[in-house]
RNA sequence: GACUCGUUAGCUCAGCUGGUAGAGCAACGGCCUUUUAAGCCGUGGGUCCUGCGUUCGAGUCGCAGACGAGUCACCA
C-alpha cells in the first residue's frame, strides 16, 4: 500500500505515542458522564453545574495558541469546544504531555476523552477546561477538515462517491447526513410504535425464497449447495404474510429489505425495505384510513409539523388526503373520460395525448401508461389514487362494483408511489386464474410476470378471510420526510460498483530480483505495483519511461542502461 | 442499456488559443495562555483517472477504456 506524506507522518506520530508509553488504543472503557447536547442546553455558569464531567469525541479542529489551545470534540450528539491549557494538564514540571503529545502527535480525527469543567470563555463559547486528558484511539487517515462560518461551508466533503463509499466519513463531516439517518429510524420507530399499538404482531418471513412472488420484478438468483436448489431472494414477502392470516393471525407486519434485479437510478437502489401489513376482515377503505392516520402520525413526530419542504413543493400531510379513482384522475388532468372505453378507443386516446404506446400493450397497461404519462408526476400533495385495471394487479380482489377494476390505491406524494395496497384476493380459484394469466405473459416473454405459487394457493384454498394489505416504501417516505433528492441519501451503504482493489508487492521483492531501491520507487510510483506488471512490459519502453521521470522530477537519478532494464523485464 | 457532464495535492477547486503544475484549508518547522473558517513567518507535498494517438512539446486536442453523477427507458 502506498502511502501518503501525511499518513507517513501520522503512523510515525503512533509509533512516537507507543514509545512515550502511552496506548494509543486502551482496552478499558472510557467513563463518560455528559455529552455536547446537554452541556450547551444545560450548562449555567451561576448554577455551577457540569463540574468534574468527563467526556469523549473525536477532534475535528484545533486552535493551538502556544501554551493554551483549543479544540472541538464532536460526540454522537454534536460538538462542543474544549479549552486545553499547558499548566491544566501538566501540572508539574514535566511539559511534555502537552508539548509533545497533545501538540504535535494528536491531529484531527483522533478520539480522546477528556475530563474537567464547564466554563464560559471570553467570546461566550461553552467549553471544558480539561483538567486530564486520555487518547482513546489515533486516527492515521486523515479526514476532510469541513469548516463553516455563519451557515456558510468551506471545503464541504462533497463527492458523491466517496460519501458513499466512505459513509463514515460522510457521518463524520456532514452532520446533515446524520440528521437523514436519524430521523429514518425515528420514522421506522413511529410506524413500528403506530402499528403495535394496534397490536399487530411483527414478523420475520424468508428472503430466502423458492419461488419469489408478490410483485412484478425481477429477482437476484441464488444457490444452496446442500438441498442443490436454486433460490431467489425475495421480490416481495407479501404471499408469506398472507398465509399467516390464513393461519389465524389478525394482523401481521413485517419491515422487508427486498430485492430487485432492475435499474439504479435515484429512486431505485437493488435491495429497498418496504413495510408490509396485512389485516384480516379489513378492506382497501378502511387501509386508506390507516395511511392516512399513519403517515400523519409519523411526519409530526419527526417534524412536528404536517407540512414538509419538500424541493420546490410545500407538502402537507394532514388528513383527509384527496382521492381519486384512476379514472377521474385521468379525466382531471387530460380532460378524457376513459371509463368507458374499449382497447381500441384506448389505444387512439394515448396516441392522441403522446402518450407512447404499442400494438402489444392490453387495455390495462394502456390506462396505466396514460396514468403514468399525464397524471402521476402532476400529484405532489399526498393524494390516493384507487380503482386499477385488473391486468395490473393479479393479487388484488376484483372491485365490488366495477367491471375490468380491482380494488386497490396507491397513494402518491410528490409524484411518486409511496404504497400500494389491495383488498386482498381470496378467491382460489380466481387467484389461480390470475396467476395463469400471468405464466401467459411469462411465456411471451415477460420477465417481471408472475410465477405461479403452488404453496400459496394451498393456503388460499384452505381459506383466508377478507384482507386489506398494504406495501409502503420506507426509503421513499424517508426521501420525502428528509427532504432527500436521492435515495442513496436515506440507504447508509446504497449498492455501488466495487471498488478495483489493487495488487501491490513490496519493495523487497523487486529489490531481491536485482533493481536498486531508488529505482522500485519510481516503478512503482509510475504503475508498476507488482514485479509481474513489468515482464508485461517491453523493455525499450520501460527504459524511455524511467528516464523521462527521472528527468521530469528532477530526481538526479543515474539512468539505468537498457541492458539493465532488459534484465529487470526478463527480456 | 442510451445520451450528457465530471475525474488535477489528504479535502474543496483554479489552470485561457497546447510551452517548466497553482490557491485556500489540511500537513510539517517556528512564534503566540480565552481562540473560533484564529493569526503571523517559513517549508514540503502531484503516474494532472488509465491507455493509445496527433505534435518538437499534451493537464489542455482526438480516440478507446475505468469509475462516478445527471437525464431517459424498466421498476418501488
Amino acid at each position: 500500500m502506498e502511502l501518503s506524506e501525511q499518513e507517513i507522518i501520522r503512523r510515525n506520530s503512533l509509533q512516537e505515542i507507543i514509545s512515550l508509553g502511552i496506548n494509543p488504543y486502551p482496552a478499558s472503557k472510557y467513563e463518560i458522564t455528559a455529552n455536547s447536547e446537554e452541556i450547551l442546553k444545560d450548562f449555567n455558569a451561576e448554577k455551577g453545574n457540569f463540574q468534574d464531567i468527563s467526556l469523549a469525541g473525536r477532534i475535528m479542529s484545533r486552535r493551538m495558541m502556544g501554551k493554551a489551545s483549543f479544540v472541538e470534540l464532536q460526540d454522537s450528539h454534536g460538538r462542543i469546544q474544549a479549552y486545553v491549557n499547558r499548566d491544566f494538564i501538566c501540572p508539574g514540571e514535566d511539559k511534555e504531555f502537552y508539548n509533545t503529545v497533545f501538540k504535535r502527535l494528536l491531529d484531527i480525527g483522533d478520539i480522546i476523552g477528556v475530563k474537567g469543567d464547564v466554563f464560559i470563555t471570553q467570546t461566550g463559547e461553552t467549553s471544558i477546561r480539561v483538567k486530564e486528558l486520555t487518547i482513546l484511539s489515533k486516527s492515521i487517515r486523515p479526514l476532510p477538515v469541513v469548516k463553516e462560518k455563519d451557515g456558510v461551508v468551506y471545503d464541504a466533503f462533497t463527492d458523491p462517491e466517496q460519501r458513499y463509499r466512505q459513509r463514515y466519513i460522510d457521518l463524520i463531516v456532514n452532520p446533515h447526513v446524520r440528521e437523514a439517518f436519524i430521523k429514518r429510524t425515528k420514522l421506522t420507530n413511529s410506524m413500528r410504535e403506530f402499528l403495535n399499538s394496534r397490536s399487530y404482531l411483527e414478523v420475520e418471513t424468508p428472503i430466502l425464497q423458492p419461488i419469489h412472488g408478490g410483485a412484478a420484478a425481477r429477482p437476484f438468483k441464488t444457490h444452496h449447495n446442500t438441498l442443490d436448489q436454486t433460490l431467489y431472494l425475495r421480490i416481495a414477502n407479501e404471499l408469506y404474510l398472507k398465509k399467516l392470516i390464513v393461519g389465524g393471525f389478525d394482523g401481521v407486519y413485517e419491515f422487508a429489505k427486498d430485492f430487485r434485479n432492475e435499474g439504479m437510478d435515484r429512486f431505485h437502489n437493488p435491495e429497498f425495505t418496504q413495510m408490509e401489513l396485512y389485516v384480516a376482515y379489513k378492506d382497501y377503505f378502511w387501509m386508506m384510513d390507516l395511511v392516512e392516520e399513519m403517515v400523519e402520525k409519523i411526519a409530526l413526530d419527526l417534524n412536528k409539523t404536517t407540512e414538509i419542504q419538500v424541493g420546490e413543493h410545500l407538502i402537507n400531510f394532514k388528513r383527509p388526503w384527496k382521492r381519486f379513482t384512476m379514472f377521474e384522475a385521468i379525466e382531471h388532468f387530460t380532460g378524457v373520460d376513459i371509463s368507458q372505453m374499449d382497447e381500441k378507443q384506448l389505444f387512439e386516446t394515448a396516441r392522441k395525448l403522446n402518450v407512447p404506446v404499442d400494438e402489444t400493450m392490453g387495455k390495462g397497461k394502456l390506462i396505466d401508461e396514460i396514468f403514468g404519462e399525464k397524471c402521476e408526476g402532476n400529484l405532489i400533495q399526498p393524494t390516493f389514487i384507487t380503482d386499477y385495471p385488473v391486468e395490473m394487479s393479479p393479487l388484488a380482489k376484483k372491485h365490488r362494483s366495477k367491471a375490468g377494476l380491482v380494488e386497490r390505491f396507491e397513494a402518491i406524494v410528490n409524484g411518486k408511489e409511496i404504497c400500494n395496497a389491495y383488498s386482498e384476493l381470496n378467491d382460489p380459484l380466481d387467484q389461480r386464474e390470475r396467476f395463469e394469466q400471468q405464466l401467459e405473459l411469462g411465456k411471451r416473454g415477460d420477465e417481471e410476470a408472475m410465477m405461479l405459487d403452488e404453496d400459496f394457493l394451498r393456503s388460499i384454498e384452505v381459506g383466508m378471510p377478507p384482507t386489506s394489505g398494504l406495501g409502503i416504501g420506507i426509503d421513499r417516505l424517508t426521501m420525502i420526510m428528509t427532504n432527500s433528492a436521492s435515495i442513496q441519501d436515506v440507504i447508509f451503504f446504497p449498492q455501488m460498483r466495487a471498488e478495483k482493489k489493487e495488487q501491490i508487492d513490496g519493495k523487497e521483492i523487486f529489490i531481491n530480483a536485482g533493481i536498486p531501491e531508488t529505482w522500485v520507487q519510481v516503478l512503482q510510483t509510475i504503475g508498476f505495483k507488482t514485479f509481474k506488471s513489468l515482464s508485461e512490459q517491453k523493455a525499450a519502453k520501460l527504459h524511455q519511461d524511467l528516464c523521462g521521470y527521472n528527468k521530469k522530477n528532477k530526481l538526479d537519478l543515474k539512468n539505468p542502461s537498457i541492458d539493465e532494464v532488459k534484465k529487470w523485464t526478463g527480456e
